[in-house]
RNA sequence: GCCCUCAUCGUCUAGAGGUUAGGACAUGGGACUUUCAAUCCCAGAACAGGGGUUCAAUUCCCCUUGAGGGUACCA
């Protein structure tokens, strides 16, 4: 095995839109590394391109990796504020004869079909400084050996190997002055000492590329782990028009952030146990590179679901309590919340669904019009059944949910009509809509007189 | 065009040279039931195709096909 140096990783994302969760799943991978190494995570701002710059992207970034949880041990560092090193970096090879000015237009580029032709490659040094010193614009391009074989080792695909014939003399800095992706994160991930680098699979192919950089500097080259991409359900780039695609659409959809990314760490990756549903700690301790896989992976929106409930379900019922207080501050009754919260908390799907499912706990619905919205129920019975419900709940001393059902009970009894039949219409006059938990706790939760007062509004 | 990567149920995955190819989501059915959920049980559902290697391949190798990526003074 070879001696290596301490763990330590980033997330060096590029501020030009929202976080998607390509994007979102990539810093996951590296913060669990981290964690699971006891190393540092770092957070770098890839903000090099200036045209594509976008500060609103830049604070969306930041809110939704807070949102998610990943709190990074140092940075955000910003590239646009290293440009002297990266200007150095580039003076470096141009010295040790390794890259080299080129002062070809952008005109001239375009006219070629298969790439650049190397046309300034062997511009004497002293001719193209007299150039530079005229005002001529350039840049600088790195010298890749014409022949030989680059290979590195993909962490999760093995050695892949590239003959230098097929790689081309990229530009290192542009004629802006700022370095491309390739010189910043090279020089990046070498000063700030970075151990691995985990990043999206698109950049396999610029991989060989990188490896002659740090060779050319005489670095020593980090372990690459390239990860495969999230696409949409049916295949193809997941995007907006396909549904929520970045990590700021599930969080207004209602999605836990603990849920997105205990779902995400599950696309590509498996603790190789039948485990699904993890905390953070049992996903740091299982975490490990290797069991990624290498392939290109659909996003199931359904499954983020399924996994929402269960996460939501696992959160203390204080929680939606909380959650209640919040959207109801003028209730006065403390115990209402934790109680309410209790008979939603199961059937709750996403976050934001609790306002709607516990208005009638909080709030009278509007009345019925004279049971018109409960005509499909008046089949077996008649509205005068509300009557003798309420009229038997009131005789009830301890309203309790076993008192409560008795009452019932007994009016079915009493006027011959199905439980089934006489519960529905109650539920209706009392909530106003046709699903929520059980009846008995519903009225429990409200109270005597409160359910006696909704019941009678309806004959 | 050229280069690179990938390929187990519809989806996410486990898996090993010899397994009844396991789990989860979704789907269908059932139980529970005052509704809707939740929960529990059951069922159907996969090794892309073709060549090798081998006593044996879904597993190793090659080709094809398909999918994705690169081929920018974008990342």
């Amino acid at each position: 095995m070879i001696e290596s140096k301490p763990v330590r990783v980033r997330f060096a994302p590029s501020p030009t839109g929202y976080l998607h969760v390509g994007g979102a799943r990539t810093a996951i991978y590296n913060y669990l590394f981290a964690k699971a190494a006891g190393a540092t995570f770092y957070l770098r701002i890839e903000d090099t391109d200036r045209k594509r710059y976008n500060e609103d992207a830049l604070n969306d970034l930041l809110r939704d990796l807070k949102w998610l949880g990943l709190d990074w041990d140092e940075g955000p560092y910003f590239q646009s504020e290293r440009l002297e090193i990266y200007g150095k970096a580039a003076q470096q090879l141009i010295d040790s004869g390794k890259a080299y000015y080129c002062f070809c237009t952008e005109e001239r580029l375009q006219t070629l079909e298969h790439g650049y032709d190397r046309h300034c490659r062997d511009l004497p040094l002293d001719e193209a400084q007299k150039r530079i010193e005229a005002g001529e614009k350039f840049v600088i391009r790195f010298k890749s050996p014409p022949d030989g074989i680059t290979k590195f080792n993909d962490l999760i695909r093995g050695e892949i190997e590239t003959p230098n014939k097929d790689l081309d003399d990229l530009v290192l800095l542009k004629r802006d002055k700022f370095p491309t992706y390739h010189l910043a994160s090279v020089v990046d991930d070498h000063y700030m000492q970075t151990s691995h680098v985990l990043r999206g699979d698109e950049w396999i192919s610029s991989t060989p590329k990188h490896v002659l950089l740090y060779n050319a500097f005489g670095w020593e080259v980090p372990f690459f782990c390239h990860l495969p991409v999230i696409l949409a359900p049916g295949g193809g780039k997941l995007s907006k028009r396909k549904g929520a695609a970045s990590v700021g659409d599930f969080r207004d959809l209602g999605y836990l952030p603990h849920a997105l990314v205990n779902f995400l760490s599950l696309l590509g990756w498996s603790p190789g146990d039948d485990r699904e549903v993890m905390s953070l700690e049992e996903m740091i301790k299982a975490f490990s590179l290797e069991r990624i896989h290498p392939k290109a992976v659909a996003f199931d929106e359904k499954k983020l679901e399924w996994m929402n409930g269960m996460h939501i379900r696992l959160l203390p019922d204080s929680f939606f309590a909380e959650e209640l207080k919040k959207l109801y501050p003028n209730e006065t009754d403390e115990g209402k919340f934790l109680k309410v919260a209790a008979l939603l908390k199961p059937r709750l799907k996403f976050t934001n669904e609790l306002l709607a499912m516990s208005k009638y706990f909080f709030e009278r619905p509007e009345k019925c019009e004279d049971g018109k919205a409960y005509a499909k129920y008046w089949t077996e019975q008649s509205p005068e059944h509300i009557g003798l419900v309420s009229k038997e709940l009131e005789k009830i001393e301890d309203f309790n949910i076993k008192n409560i059902e008795a009452a019932f009970m007994k009016v079915c009894e009493d006027s011959e009509v199905k439980l089934g039949s006489l519960a529905q219409p109650v539920r209706l006059a009392i909530s106003g809509v046709g699903a929520g938990p059980g009846l008995w706790e519903i009225l429990e939760c409200l109270g005597k007189d409160e359910c006696i007062f909704r019941l009678r509004r309806v004959n």
